[in-house]
DNA sequence: GCCAACGTTGGC
DNA sequence: GCCAACGTTGGC
């Protein structure tokens, strides 16, 4: 089983948000960059774990934790002139945003936030503190996953 | 609001 | 395929 970290704007869809939805699910829908969807397509997998982190806010960090309920989602918005993420040139025969659903499962105490991240040892593999990185979706190794869980939860 | 570090677009 | 111009992300 694989783990992943998410980014959001909690502004827009925050853990809290999601763990109020009447089912505690939500299709992750509005992601528009080839790279991050190739992992949503191709790599996601039912019960992965995912943390959600919250970006472009106040307090930046990990907010909580999900799983993965559904593959294959094909990105409604993607269709919707009204929406924000409307794609013109994705085809309905041949969508060209797939993405998947996540579960509610956990909203921690406190945001592990980005700066207690940062002085984390052993997380040099983690793609969120690489320079430059700005992928929305990206995978989280077992020991990071494992690192950020038990310091999440304290 | 700034700006570095990307990714995307489109003319050639 | 190249690459300049433009758009976006996201921490600060």
């Amino acid at each position: 089983m694989a783990h992943w970290l998410f980014k959001t704007e909690p502004d827009v869809f925050s853990v809290t948000d999601l763990a109020q939805r009447p089912s505690q699910r939500e299709c992750w829908d509005g992601v528009r960059n080839y790279q991050a969807r190739n992992y949503l397509r191709d790599r996601v997998q039912i019960d992965d774990d995912v943390f959600i982190y919250h970006s472009s806010c106040s307090t930046i960090g990990i907010a909580g934790l999900a799983r993965v309920s559904q593959v294959g989602v094909v990105d409604p918005t993607q269709f919707d002139p009204e929406s924000h993420y409307f794609d013109p040139k994705s085809m309905p025969d041949n969508p060209r945003w797939i993405t998947v659903e996540v579960e509610w499962k956990e909203t921690f105490p406190d945001i592990l936030s980005l700066s207690d991240i940062k002085q984390m040892p052993n997380l040099d593999e983690l793609p969120l503190l690489k320079k430059g990185h700005r992928l929305s979706i990206m995978p989280v190794g077992a020991n990071e996953y494992k690192t950020l869980l038990t310091a999440a939860r304290r």
